[in-house]
DNA sequence: CCAGCAAATGCAACAACTTGCAAGAGCGAG
DNA sequence: CTCGCTCTTGCAAGTTGTTGCATTTGCTGG
């Protein structure tokens, strides 16, 4: 099975319609492997086809976030970045100094929505989290410049 | 000592020239006690001094945050909103189904802070961190509509 | 009180989305 | 294979927020 009948395999079964528009939009974040901003989206999708328009791309990048298949994350106060969810939920940390972008195991994370759900019965969402502060470095670079 | 004055010896402290435009948007998030998106901001601040740019009150909130005299947060997918910070660091719960915010008391993120510094040298800033989810009522009527 | 520099502002253009509406296209029923 | 309902899309206009640049203005040192 192709790439793309996997990504329209997908579509399906999340209730979407098989569009060009919508596998282009996932395949161009398959391929990227990576966090791309909503306007790289746009340029890799026009590359192959110039005549989608932004709004499909928006909107298409909104609807496979709702259905989990992307995840929406915003670092720091730019723009938006979008990513292929593979199996495993991940999450960031993003230093606020240097810009560094760190994974962060599940575990804690799920540590943190266990006790938010015994305390308030909250049941929290945390598929995706961009933690902002200071990383290790950035720490130890200040310190010894003498902050 | 009135609300303007110490909103100006507060900018001072902060390395700010006092201007009126600082003091408006300070005493519209002061007064309003609650989160305010930039453009009730602007709204409010215009109210009392139509002259002033849009693009002064967002530098202004930009500038404010920096400067941890307010905070930023986003809810959900909508716009920013921004709160005057008292003392307390606060954090909180955003349903995503129904929209409410509760409020979730420092120790708990406290915690999870420690953590990360703890696992990965990480020194998290979570002023006030807005955790998406599903809140304990709503959890509970889609349990009852058989979902 | 005045001069001068840097911070702050207004304006206008720009960038990043969002939305309403009419036209087009998947896909399930027949 | 065709019809038709409904989901999608394109387009254009509207929000929301940002940025470059020329001008104004707070503040500090004479």
């Amino acid at each position: 099975m192709t790439s793309r009948e996997e990504s329209a395999e997908t579509l399906r079964r999340a209730g979407h319609r098989v569009t060009s528009a919508k596998l282009l939009v996932m395949e161009a974040l398959r391929h990227a492997g990576d966090h791309l901003s909503a306007t790289s989206v746009i340029d890799q999708v026009r590359r192959d086809a110039p005549h989608v328009s932004e709004s499909t791309v928006y909107r298409t990048l909104g609807a496979l976030r709702d259905s989990r298949l992307i995840s929406e994350t915003t670092f720091g106060h730019g723009e938006v970045a979008y990513e292929w969810l593979e199996e495993r939920s991940h999450h960031h940390l993003v230093c606020s100094q240097c810009g560094a972008v760190d994974e962060l195991s599940d575990e804690v994370v799920a540590g943190f929505a266990k006790q938010l759900s015994d305390a308030h019965g909250f049941n929290a969402d945390l598929q995706h989290l961009a933690v902002p502060g200071i990383c290790a470095r950035c720490s130890r670079d200040s310190e010894a410049a003498g902050e």
